[in-house]
DNA sequence: GCCAACGTTGGC
DNA sequence: GCCAACGTTGGC
């Protein structure tokens, strides 16, 4: 199967990307969302993971990368939902804000944008290398 | 803090 | 199976 590329999102006060680089390695939990949780399942070991944080920043500050496939979720014995292990990877040189994505007209139909409740979602590759060329 | 979007729940 | 009520998310 072709390489996926992904962007996740989470608010920095629960769990940012200096804690993600703090800790080398996570479980991505909490995911209570079907489509989310389908996204999760789709995800293969070293896809590139794009790292939003929402609420506070909403921009892009990070690539990760996925460490291990989708798997029960440890947080939960429902075994409705999977988590998957990310590492970090590299910080962006500067952070893509919410705004600079709006502005690309490349970029007008991704979820981040389309879809905005949305927390777990894959990107084409172009969409992808656009935001991480803006970020360089 | 507000409100729009949207997913989930529960009564019928 | 429909749909109103409700809860949550996330941008503003």
């Amino acid at each position: 199967m072709a390489k996926g590329h992904w962007l996740v999102k989470q608010e920095p006060t629960k769990y940012s990307w200096a804690h993600l680089v703090r800790d080398g390695r996570t479980y991505w939990d909490g995911v209570r969302n079907y489509q989310a949780r389908n996204n999760l399942k789709g995800m293969k070991v070293g896809d590139p993971v794009l790292f939003y944080h929402s609420v506070e920043g909403l921009e892009v500050v990070g690539i990760a990368e996925v460490a291990r496939e989708a798997y029960q979720d440890p947080s939960t014995a429902d075994e409705r939902w999977v988590v998957v292990d990310l590492v970090p990877v590299k910080a962006l040189k500067k952070p893509v804000t919410l705004d600079a994505i709006k502005g690309v007209p490349a970029l007008k139909d991704i979820p981040l944008l389309r879809q905005s409740r949305l927390s777990v979602m894959p990107l084409d590759k172009a969409a992808f290398d656009a935001i991480v060329k803006m970020g360089s």
